[in-house]
DNA sequence: CGTGTAAGGAATTCTGACACG
DNA sequence: CGTGTAAGGAATTCTGACACG
């Protein structure tokens, strides 16, 4: 959609903008913690987002966090918010409650 | 400042983005209308304004100006804005106009 | 578990030049 | 003038592995 979410950042210049080392975010990638997509070639393109979101994962390991509870939290994050979403979408079809 | 100004992209990711050849891309530079930066490497890192003013020019191009005449007219609209912004300026010190 | 590193190779980019028109 | 291309080299990135702890 927005800017934010272009793939468009090769793995070196992520690394300037985190501070974190390309093995380090190769690495997390390999957690599933974050999913940058290819070029043709093969090489990765990150999203500012994705950056942002490196720089989340790299607190949380500073925090002593493993990779695998960042992964729990935010699967556990993700699902609390679809509940919610269906909970406002089935008020809102019983009641017609608006926002 | 913002996501838009930040020169991260690769010229290869640009071409893909603008449809225009490195070449080209290169080429624009060469005639002052577009300033990438560089990495300690020196390849280019490209902003999303920059990737926005490129089409700009490509489109210039295909309408048959020539590369010397746009950079004129972005002069021009530079030097317009500038004295704009004065009379703004001058008026608000003497007349105390809002906005 | 998270990260560094050396290894070999492939993809990417760079510059200066020649070509065409 | 604007753009393509082959040339040689340098910077960037990739994967799989070994190391440490």
């Amino acid at each position: 959609m927005s800017y934010k979410d272009r793939k468009v950042i090769s793995i070196g210049t992520v690394s300037e903008l985190t501070g974190l080392s390309v093995r380090q975010i190769r690495y997390y990638e390999e957690r599933k913690l974050i999913f940058p997509e290819r070029t043709k070639g093969g090489t990765r393109r990150y999203s500012f987002s994705d950056v942002e979101r490196l720089i989340n994962i790299a607190n949380q390991i500073e925090d002593g966090l493993q990779t695998s509870e960042i992964k729990k939290m935010e699967k556990r994050r993700e699902d609390r918010k679809l509940r919610d979403q269906m909970i406002r979408g089935q008020l809102n079809a019983a009641f017609g409650i608006r926002k």
